[in-house]
DNA sequence: TAGATTGTTAATCGATTAACAATC
DNA sequence: TAGATTGTTAATCGATTAACAATC
């Protein structure tokens, strides 16, 4: 608690990186690697990654390098996947229905309970075997029982009222998928935006820039 | 061509911050702002979007501040939303088709000219008006009419087959959605990730660290 | 004119890279 | 032991911030 140090943002989300190149490792059956060889296969530097691990704990064997499954154990680990997070998805549009039938949150760890929405027709039933509440039933909901992470996926518009809602129910972290522009407040959950426009078009600028 | 300077991707990647920004001013019918309040606003400093800003050009003026829809019109500019960039989705799964169906590329000055899959179900129908094609017609179709940006939304198992097809059609972008890690090379296509993996666990990272 | 705010240069800060002692 | 590679400290580089002259 009181010897928590910063971790910049930037080292946190190369864990993730780190992580999914050991999976690829892992299928190619290579049980051992050197920083020298992720870096190459990375395009970082073997200094880069040692750094960005040793901010963590040392998890490598001098002279031999790391062992691939240990160090994807102990990246699952600082990733919190093991921490046994729950999630409810927000709005099941076409993005929300996307994420609640394909994207793998068990194979991570992380534990779906409920989805939410405002339409009539969909409240009440169940979507991929979970339920569907109304928006206004979330703070009773998550009185009783709380969930980790606010998976956002409703329209702009109704961000506005419902990330209020969110915060009072003391979610932990809120996964954002609208374009509202989320700002993380002292005590308020984390926020980590998935802006495909912004995406989009960092992708345009470069092939702009680069027909100069 | 000669004079082109290098512009990072940090700067870049807030020039498309900057557009949705003065979108909220212009709903709200503000048609002047300054860099200070873009900075309150966006919980960035002053002088950050004056530099960023400075990088493409001067938009502003003095004493008065900016008129959003001018810094506007310049944005999207920059971004290309003008130069009439060509896209095709490849791979119709659930994300591929949420794409199709529900991101609005045509607003942003984005054609979306085709698709692609390799379900024989698919191929030679239509999906939301646009053709879907097999992978093995796509070097041909390209070569008769060339796509910009790819939308690589197949399997990650499929892009290592995928991305050398479209390396050799010269597509200028690759807006990846797989797992996949790809490169950029030098003379070859631009790639912007959107790594729904990395995006969830930085947000799970922070989480965990913060209950350290 | 006086006040305000830009564009830009200079100073600071943080992140990346290099180097190397420790050690398996 | 000799060779290899880590973890960490020091040096460098780039990005952000501060300051201010120019000017509307």
């Amino acid at each position: 608690m009181n010897e928590e140090k910063y971790i910049s943002k930037s080292v946190i989300r190369r864990m993730s990186l780190y992580y999914r190149y050991l999976d690829t490792l892992l299928e190619k059956q290579i049980y051992s690697v050197t920083s020298e060889t992720m870096a190459s296969q990375t395009k970082l530097t073997a200094s880069q990654i040692r750094q960005d691990l040793s901010t963590f704990g040392r998890f490598g064997r001098v002279g031999s390098g790391y062992d691939v499954k240990e160090l994807q154990d102990r990246l699952a680990d600082i990733l919190g996947m093991n921490q046994g997070y729950t999630a409810a998805v927000i709005g099941l549009g076409h993005l929300g229905s996307m994420l609640v039938y394909s994207f793998p949150f068990e194979k991570y760890g992380i534990r779906v309970t409920e989805l939410y929405d405002i339409d009539p027709k969909l409240v009440g039933t169940k979507i991929a075997d979970l339920p569907v509440y109304s928006i206004e039933e979330l703070p009773r909901q998550w009185n009783e029982c709380p969930v980790d992470i606010a998976v956002l996926a409703c329209p702009k518009s109704a961000a506005a009222d419902i990330v209020p809602l969110l915060t009072d129910a003391k979610v932990k972290g809120i996964w954002n998928f609208t374009n509202a522009n989320l700002h993380e407040k002292d005590g308020g959950p984390t926020v980590e935006n998935i802006h495909l426009f912004d995406s989009l078009f960092t992708l345009c600028c470069q092939m702009n820039c680069r027909d100069l």
